[in-house]
DNA sequence: ATAATCAATAGAAAAAATCTATTAATAATA
DNA sequence: TATTATTAATAGATTTTTTCTATTGATTAT
């Protein structure tokens, strides 16, 4: 281990060379004058050259080496003053970065609605936004990577702490000629029709299969794909039906050829929250960014 | 005055970085766990945010703003590193920057001479090597922008140490037709004649003119120029006559038509040696070289 | 369920930084 | 030239900081 001059020595030096007095380079560091002979002293001790030249009392003269000193001082402190800015800078409430992980099939649907809301409300805050599956975000939530993730429940989120903002239904998505006259469907209606969902990974496939599961055969006539865009061209084209929540089908731009029919007895749901580390230091800037867009979602 | 984060805590920081793991780097740092918990928790009370996660205590992670403070530290710490290192080079015996001021009537004459000598008995040391008057150079000494001047004595050189290394002899220089069967003068046979002299600033030219004002009438017979081979070219052509020292008269490349006449009862003489301030942190290096030189010149 | 390992905490001991008071040296002034 | 004022260095006391030992609480591995 290296044994450097302090940060003090640095800076009293500095303002030795700053003032070329020593009472007044002391005034100006708020200490004594003894104190700064002191300091200077001992730092040329430790460097095991002289950094003064002590052949005048009433002129003060910087050797080469002491100049070099002066000249690493002074690229050094401000780095250190930057970095003391940032922290302080940081330290505000409701300040600093919030890196925040959403899901794949809430992103689209909802992060444009939130986060204005959150720029808006949080201006001194900044986001960062990471898309990604439900099992990559926690992984990389205890990591360190993410502060905050935006997800669906129910999920294994193992230690991490979670705070709900809604839960929303599940809908049957199918082309218009399927389940005529019906204004309302069973798990069990889907029965025996193709069912196309998301490949492995994403939740909602799996909230979507646990609401019917029990109803499935174990067949063939499940189909995967990778975006809900795709699936959704599909129903439209008649290849088969999905399930879809609620924010989903909210969404404006749904395909043309496409029925939508509600679930009930029982209606299938999957629950949108927030998630993070427990005892995270941004536990302060998360309750207030669930406080406020729960507060928007109603 | 700023309140950084000490050094020592921008150390244990790095070290907690590089191998992500309290009891090791305590021990890499030389310190207890308990000591660098406590450092750790310190720095971050003082810069107001986190630094690393505490939400598992097997698993350390750094928050993003201690990501910047390892970054800044990883910037700072080598430049000290460096410092240090030339610290500890410099601090070596016989070693360091020697910045030696000569006068122009010594330095074409005896810095081939001696530099040579200087650098193949104190490899470790380098000669920084200045030109200039004698006035110059003391000032340029007294201010710290040399550490060593080669000059010629007497001359008020205030509180300065010195060290007298050579006397030597003036001799006249005149055309070769002055002064018939003369194997010596004296200063008086000098009188009548033109004297060309260095411009005013040269000690050479103080030094003549003192040995010999008395016997001077304060005429027009006097020329002054910029360098000796002004002077002595002048000579050879038939213009007056000139005072040199016997380093200059030993030089091989003398001009042709120049006869070179002893000067007796009394005998002008200047002398050489170096001068330096009382005190200088280069004292022990001074010496050494002092005593190379003069070993050398006998 | 038990043992092992990790970081945090508490309190004592050691080291450091800083202070006040003074001295020695230099420069300015009478 | 003697006196005064100003400078940086020194000495010793005090306060602050750093580090240590011993222990705890939490987590992981067996």
């Amino acid at each position: 281990m290296n044994n450097y001059p302090t940060l003090r020595q640095l800076q009293y030096l500095c303002a030795i060379d700053k003032y070329m007095n020593f009472r007044i380079a002391a005034e100006e560091c708020f200490i004594t004058q003894p104190t700064l002979s002191a300091a200077i002293k001992e730092m040329e001790q430790l460097l095991g050259n002289q950094v003064l030249d002590r052949t005048n009392r009433k002129k003060i003269i910087f050797t080469p080496f002491g100049q070099e000193v002066v000249q690493t001082a002074k690229a050094i402190l401000p780095q250190l003053d930057q970095l003391t800015a940032n922290a302080q800078r940081l330290s505000e409430p409701l300040s600093g970065l919030i890196r925040l992980g959403i899901i794949p099939t809430i992103a689209p649907y909802l992060l444009p609605d939130i986060l204005p809301i959150l720029q808006n409300k949080f201006p001194k805050m900044a986001f960062k936004i990471t898309e990604d599956l439900s099992a990559s975000l926690v992984d990389k939530i205890q990591e360190g990577d993410l502060d905050l993730i935006l997800m669906a429940f129910p999920y294994d989120t193992e230690k991490l702490e979670t705070f709900s903002l809604l839960k929303e239904n599940f809908y049957c998505a199918c082309p218009p000629d399927y389940f005529p006259n019906k204004k309302s469907l069973k798990t069990d209606d889907l029965k025996n029709h193709h069912l196309l969902l998301l490949e492995d990974g994403h939740c909602l496939r799996d909230h979507a299969l646990e609401s019917c599961k029990l109803q499935l055969p174990n067949d063939q006539k499940l189909l995967s794909a990778t975006s809900l865009q795709t699936i959704l061209q599909m129903v439209a084209q008649g290849y088969g039906i999905t399930l879809l929540p609620k924010m989903v089908v909210d969404t404006k731009i749904l395909p043309q050829n496409i029925k939508i029919i509600p679930l009930k007895n029982p209606t299938p749901t999957r629950e949108i929250g927030f998630a993070w580390r427990k005892g995270s230091p941004q536990v302060s800037n998360i309750q207030a960014i669930s406080k406020e867009i729960k507060a928007h979602l109603k």
